[in-house]
DNA sequence: GTAATGTCTGTAGCAACTACAGGCTCAAGT
DNA sequence: ACTTGAGCCTGTAGTTGCTACAGACATTAC
């Protein structure tokens, strides 16, 4: 490190391990635009600081909920711009929630399909099995 | 059609249409093994009989329940080789069973943040917002 | 005869990463 | 001083499960 990576400076792993984000992924995100392009040392290494980390962590959040990328990318246009309209937010979350709720529904059912065609099963080596004939009906 | 599509024998579209899967599908599926290369006429066009119907439809039936690919292929061997051992496929089920209820217990915490954090919101444009509050967190 | 479909092939694209290969750079040990 | 090993760099290819072309034949309808 030539560059003394003074003070707060994270280098790539020292950022995945913050965060826990996996190391290619942050190169990744930078690549697409979702953080900015850290300041480099005349070797050409990346260095992070706090802004960086708040940023992925963020990112890492949203992604743990469900939100898409460009879901994302639109949340952290609303947080750059100070114009931090709280109903929009508000609006998009609504809809995410909405998905998500979708998305339960549709697990429940294929649940319950499961459960009850794996209950018919004997268990034992039969030519016949509900399960396979339950999918190809 | 040179030859005579006669009695049941189906073009890729009637195909599609008789299963109501996508007409590209229904290539890879066959150009990833998971139905066998249907014969063709002398101009080199697919003919399906009423096994591919079924075949397919077992597939697409267990893809809406969420199984992958490989697990369909995993069931298919068990109906292809006549040894369908009932056990074996209800062990496969129970597993892919415990992966949908877990997909719901993760799809449900998600729901509760968000739903909680958006009841929060004012809905006015106020520049703290608590979903992103949350999110930074 | 000609135009409009339908089918064929291979290939590229999507999301959201993940994992190399091959080459520098740096810190530490001897 | 020199070597070794780790860490970083780049670009690119692979993953899953499709979907969508482009360009070339075949068939059908009028």
């Amino acid at each position: 490190m030539a560059d003394h990576v003074s003070g707060k400076g994270l280098q790539r792993a020292a950022l995945a391990q913050a965060t826990g984000c996996n190391l290619e992924t942050i190169r990744y995100y930078e690549k697409i635009g979702m953080i900015p392009a850290p300041p480099r040392t005349t070797a050409g290494y990346r260095v992070y600081d706090r802004n960086h980390v708040a940023r992925l962590r963020f990112i890492l959040r949203a992604r743990e909920l469900g939100f898409s990328i460009e879901e994302i990318r639109g949340l952290l246009v609303l947080v750059d711009g100070g114009t931090q309209t709280c109903a929009e937010v508000q609006a998009r979350t609504e809809t995410h929630l909405a998905d998500v709720r979708a998305k339960i529904a549709d697990l429940r059912r294929i649940e319950q399909v499961l459960a009850t065609t794996a209950a018919q099963c004997s268990g034992e080596a039969v030519p016949h099995c509900p399960v396979l004939a339950a999918l190809a009906r």
